[in-house]
DNA sequence: TTTATGATTTTTGTTACAATAATCAAATGA
DNA sequence: TCATTTGATTATTGTAACAAAAATCATAAA
């Protein structure tokens, strides 16, 4: 058959169709055989990986999730209470009752310790704002009531942890304005607590 | 056909054959389509999911058979134990930003930076906190819009800092309680800005 | 009593298939 | 001329089907 002359009849044509990595992961699958009872956690899996290929394409994807840097050299800077007192003492004065390093006040063990970003404002009467920095510990376990990095469902969330009536975990936000709901864990989720936030700062300016 | 006499034809046989529920997943398995550069790290996870649901039947051995538990604790309990080469089950892999130190993060020049404990509630909606300590910079000017240190007739107020129409400045607090008043400067009155709050911290635990 | 053999049934990895989706080219219409 | 529609073509994707392997039981053999 000649390649180059227009035909009438329905045949191969190259270049014509759906072209090839268009699916929702870019690339080639396969099959395989999974648990029936992980085949729902692992479709949530994939199409979060989905998702973020297809975010790959556009922009970098949104940074949550920071560590801690290697060398920490301590800078102990002096801290003032601000009682007031009658004439403010400059940082030369004797009137420093403290002197202080953020990263060793912040973090208590630099190797089960990282940072996150805040995104919305669930937390905001708290004073975790959106683009906080909060300081996550790993090592510690967390007990009611404290604020906590939670996985639900492959969506990490950060909330007070609660607990219900009939013993199972609730993730409470802290936000008068009633926009953001108490998350009630019930069986079928997946639910985790990654870390416990033990600390948070900011940037101003 | 009867089923009480021994037959020598072969043919079907209730109870023959290997068990349901006998294969490394202790139940049954389906078919998925996933993307094949995470087959690998996939099977990888399915097989430590797998020794892990064998490691739990040991332990309910004391009952060996009377009882299956429903499989909705396997849904409940993640796959997301550790890190694959993949990367893929842990969604905090993907976020991972550039390393961070709290101190660099805070604070620009060292020697005219110190910090304030903040007292009351008047900076709340800013995220500031009564506790927080508060990142001040002597070093740079305040500009319209920044959260300063300021003293006013001797006391110290951390407030922010806006404008009058008659171009005299005003301290703005951020709380919208109504508890707090803007202070406005008015000519006979001391008034100094001490420095820029560029950021603050807190610990929660 | 213990071991071996064969039939039967489930598991498991792969292939096959059909419905859907995406893409291009040609045809159609403004 | 340019935009829209239509149809053909090709890839994706979920599921069914298949075959080899593994496990289990009943029976035969040692």
């Amino acid at each position: 058959m000649n390649d180059h002359q227009t035909k009438k009849a329905g045949g191969k044509r190259l270049g014509a169709g759906r072209k090839s990595g268009s699916g929702v992961y870019q690339e080639a699958t396969t099959v395989m055989r999974v648990p029936v009872s992980q085949k729902a956690a692992l479709s949530q899996q994939l199409s979060r990986y989905a998702r973020q290929q297809q975010q790959r394409k556009q922009l970098d994807s949104p940074h949550a999730f920071t560590q801690l840097e290697h060398p920490i050299q301590a800078i102990a800077l002096p801290l003032y209470q601000s009682k007031v007192p009658a004439g403010f003492p400059s940082p030369a004065d004797d009137h420093v009752e403290l002197r202080l390093d953020p990263t060793t006040y912040l973090i208590d063990q630099a190797d089960s310790t990282f940072f996150v970003t805040i995104q919305g404002e669930s937390m905001i009467e708290v004073g975790l704002m959106p683009g906080d920095k909060a300081v996550v510990d790993r090592g510690k376990s967390a007990v009611i009531g404290d604020i906590v990095l939670a996985m639900i469902d492959g969506e990490f969330t950060i909330k007070t942890l609660a607990k219900q009536a009939d013993g199972t975990p609730k993730l409470m936000p802290a936000n008068a304005s009633g926009r953001y709901a108490p998350l009630l864990i019930q069986p079928p989720m997946q639910f985790e607590v990654w870390g416990v936030v033990i600390g948070s700062f900011r940037r101003f300016r």
